[in-house]
RNA sequence: GGUCCCGUGGUGUAGCGGUUAACAUGCCUGCCUGUCACGCAGGAGAUCGCGGGUUCGAUUCCCGUCGGGACCGCCA
């Protein structure tokens, strides 16, 4: 093998005249009998390359058997195309490679599919073959901007004095959050780690060490159900720092969103960010993470539909529910009765019981099922409660606060992507903040931490954590882009005694807090600097700045909805004596259940 | 744990209670000196995911199962 003196995709007029040396992979052949043109791809792009009977029979002769995807290695001469050879398509159009000498480094059997630009494939022929499926100019852009929006941020944390470090990923499971990863210990019989959630107590106990200022691209394990933006193990920016106040920590972050979107996409986005209470983005939104690309705002019309005949209505708000809605402009000609009644399975998936639906049909006049229980004026101030106009059309859920909130906030979700109400290339940020610190869990008949019981509550409420729990709020902040949580962070709790109350009202005795979390405690002892912190989901921000909706396409080696690689088979059984040097039995056989049954 | 969608030559799709299972692309062979999604001519390639049921007959309908996807629950 030789050393080659360029690649495919930085050839360019500048070397017409001179030798060159590529390696790269078989894009297209187009074999012409006595002319062979082949398109010469690595990395950085392709070029044309030529071979011509008149002038090297023999390299033509090597060319004639080449096919797709063989690895070539070529010495040629650049030459400038004819001015009607010119291809304006590709950025080495205007140049070509007369080949000289060919060496076939490696050949190619047929693949699976073709390389190339555009075609539609099913994700589990993708995730089988996912090296071939890296190949793809797609995913090889993806990845090249996940390495730059990497290399970007190192660069950024470092400037703002920030060290790069590592901790464990063999560490302790606790028992709050996600479900754990667990690794058994083959040394201790018996016991187990688990693969880290989030490197949240190892960067608070940096901070204790003096660091003041830490970062690390950090995997991390869920054992959760997957979703389209999540993946069992993901990646986290993960951020924290002494001495650094909520306030600093945002500006940090917003200039780092503004130059990574800048230098990555091209576009400036303002800062400061646009911030909203989780109780306004709830209210407004219907979610915590709402997408402020587009309006289509909630609206609460409880008061003007408490009394009404409507006993869906009035009875939501007689039980303490509320009832909003959301005004979806224009679509009254495009939806039938028929279409608008479907969105009710719609509401369903997210617990509603139904959905009430109005067409405007003027200024004072609304159509539709529902629209007999209001009078005149009744219709005539809803209409004013959502500015709406005729040809619109409003749909209201009518539940428990909650419900209302899911349902419409997916429903507005929903009608965005099918409007098409968003401009593509918009990037949206915003922070949500003042959020409650606890929430009550109805399965377990205790409090939990809606962040995590690290979090600080804020300076006011710190005398309501024994209290009225349910009214403190949280010195935290998520930021979100686009409708995606990006990621969340807070200041943390620095003192024990503090650390202490927040487990009691978690429902810890002293003893649980002192095993579980005893060394964190401990440490707050010697001189803890104030401190907090936030973690980025990488993968999400590299899905977005790629215009993508699927977490898998920024990961090289993803897993499926059910958590397994088509690649590997993992996960997979294993031997029993590596069960046995880890002292562990299986119990369940299930699959092996029905496996042995599917054999006879 | 639940709901919904999908599974047909290598790939992507069409199809239908009885078909010679269609189309595109890829692949193979031949021809071709300016192609660039080359073209032209020919060819091979499918137990219609798997199991069961209904039926005279199932790729088609039903049930189960496996695999993929989306969502709800879950994800501090």
């Amino acid at each position: 093998m030789k050393q080659r003196t360029h690649t495919c995709g930085e050839l360019t007029e500048q070397q017409i005249g001179s030798k060159v040396t590529l390696q790269g992979w078989v894009k297209r052949r187009r074999d012409l009998g006595q002319v062979i043109f082949i398109d010469l791809r690595d990395r950085s792009g392709h070029v044309q390359i030529v071979f011509n009977g008149e002038v090297n029979p023999e390299a033509l002769h090597t060319a004639e058997d080449v096919r797709s995807e063989y690895v070539l290695e070529i010495t040629g001469e650049v030459l400038e195309r004819d001015q009607e050879n010119v291809n304006d398509k590709i950025s080495t159009g205007r140049i070509e490679v007369l080949v000289d000498d060919v060496q076939v480094l490696n050949a190619a059997k047929g693949l699976p599919f073709v390389i190339d630009e555009g075609d539609e494939l099913n994700e589990d022929v993708r995730l089988k073959y996912r090296y071939l499926d890296l190949r793809r100019p797609a995913m090889q852009d993806t990845m090249m901007l996940r390495s730059r929006t990497t290399k970007l941020i190192r660069d950024i944390l470092e400037e703002e004095r920030f060290l790069e470090m590592e901790t464990p990923m063999l560490t302790k499971s606790t028992p709050e959050g996600a479900r754990d990863y667990l690794v058994p210990s083959r040394v201790h019989e018996g016991e187990f780690y688990a693969l880290p959630q989030s490197p949240q107590l190892f960067k608070q106990l940096l901070m204790v060490s003096g660091f003041e200022r830490y970062f690390q691209i950090a995997r991390c394990f869920r054992d959760e159900d997957l979703r389209a933006d999540r993946q069992p193990e993901f990646t986290q920016v993960d951020i924290e720092a002494s001495f650094m106040g909520r306030e600093e920590l945002m500006k940090m972050m917003e200039n780092m969103m503004q130059r990574l979107v800048k230098e990555l996409r091209g576009v400036d986005v303002e800062a400061p960010f646009k911030r909203l209470s989780y109780d306004e983005a709830m209210n407004r939104y219907g979610s915590d993470k709402p997408d402020t690309r587009f309006g289509m705002e909630l609206t609460d019309v409880s008061d003007l539909v408490k009394d009404s005949g409507f006993k869906v209505f009035s009875g939501a708000v007689q039980n303490g529910g509320a009832v909003k809605g959301i005004c979806v402009k224009g679509i009254a000609p495009d939806y039938s009765r028929k279409d608008l009644d479907e969105l009710s399975s719609f509401a369903a998936i997210y617990g509603a019981k139904g959905l009430a639906w109005l067409k405007v049909e003027s200024g004072s006049e609304v159509k539709g099922p529902v629209a007999k229980f209001f009078d005149e004026a009744q219709q005539k101030s809803l209409i004013e409660a959502f500015d709406a106009d005729a040809g619109d059309v409003l749909l209201f859920a009518a539940d428990k606060l909650q419900v209302v909130w899911d349902v419409l906030g997916a429903l507005r979700t929903k009608f965005a992507r099918e409007l098409q109400l968003v401009e593509p290339g918009t990037f949206d940020f915003l922070w949500v903040t003042t959020f409650p610190l606890l929430e009550y869990d109805e399965d377990s008949g205790r409090y939990v931490a809606l962040h995590h019981p690290f979090t600080r509550p804020v300076d006011e409420d710190l005398d309501k954590l024994e209290s009225a729990p349910e009214e403190v709020h949280a010195e935290a902040y998520d930021l979100v882009l686009n409708g995606y949580e990006l990621g969340g962070g807070s200041q943390r709790i620095y003192e024990r005694d503090l650390q202490e109350k927040m487990f009691t009202a978690l429902g810890f005795s002293e003893e649980e807090a002192k095993a579980q979390f005893g060394f964190l405690m401990d440490a707050f002892e010697y001189g803890t600097p104030p401190h907090g912190g936030i973690a980025l989901g990488l993968d999400r921000l590299v899905m977005i700045l790629a215009d993508r909706t699927n977490l898998r396409d920024t990961i090289a080696f993803p897993k499926t909805a059910s958590a397994s690689c088509l690649l590997t088979d993992a996960p997979s059984p294993v031997e029993q004596e590596k069960l046995d040097e880890l002292h562990l039995e299986v119990k369940a056989k299930k699959k092996e259940e029905k496996e042995s049954s599917k054999d006879a």
